[in-house]
DNA sequence: GTTGTATATTACTATTTAGTTATGCAACTA
DNA sequence: TAGTTGCATAACTAAATAGTAATATACAAC
């Protein structure tokens, strides 16, 4: 957005975050319970500040939290934006599933129509 | 991912395409029916060819479709992408809850368990 | 055939992103 | 106190992104 600067809002934030496949491998780590940053570094060929960096990114969109224990910071899956990303699809989704299921009883209903005498620009 | 080209898979570019909320607002905007591009255009203050962007962006992402009309090219929306960004989140969500209401419940387990006089590690 | 309308494409710029290596720092451990 | 571990930060680079203005194309209409 070049010029006008934009402040990027929560939904923004959040699916920007899911779209990297290595912070969606990281949710998917969390899942099954905290980690520390060299635990999370571990399955990936990426470097450690990578994986912070990462980290960072997730923190900002809210789908993590860290802890503090010793030198290490573990961290924790935050399900909330995730729901509201969840909300957001859902519901479009929905809508457009319905506009769907009533173009298709409204061409079933044109079809049905239009087996008695056609008028208009009907090339019968 | 600098070398080694990683080849983005539909999720990636499922949520790449929902992060920027002009994107969002032309789904939404496609909630109500097909649309033309320059009937897109006109809400946002942006350019033809910024808006003709992001539809091809869309369009890559298997979230659109077009058609074509004399000159113009009427964009409808296809919800399948959004319906498997959808799984996607519902599922880790719900892990996600699963074990938050297990540690929940294993939480209030031991709380009431320590009223009684249980010895330490104790199986009963 | 000229003009107008709808859209795509090109060439360019600024910003953001994802990675790197090198270094710093806090806290534990011997 | 010296070394080690766990992580963050800095400085840099390459590539991707989101925008622009200008131009091209394709069809319609006169």
């Amino acid at each position: 957005m070049q010029l006008n600067s934009y402040q990027p809002n929560r939904l923004d934030i959040t699916f920007a975050a899911l779209a990297d496949p290595t912070r969606r491998a990281i949710l998917e780590r969390l899942m099954t319970g905290e980690a520390t940053v060299t635990e999370l570094v571990k399955p990936f060929s990426l470097s450690q500040p990578a994986i912070s960096k990462h980290l960072r990114v997730l923190e900002q969109a809210g789908l993590v939290s860290r802890g503090r224990d010793a030198q290490k910071r573990p961290v924790r899956l935050e399900a909330q934006p995730l729901a509201e990303a969840t909300v957001w699809l859902e519901h479009y989704r929905q809508i457009w599933e319905a506009n769907y299921q009533r173009l298709d009883t409204l061409l079933e209903e044109l079809k049905t129509r239009s087996e008695t005498p056609t008028p208009k620009g009907a090339k019968q």
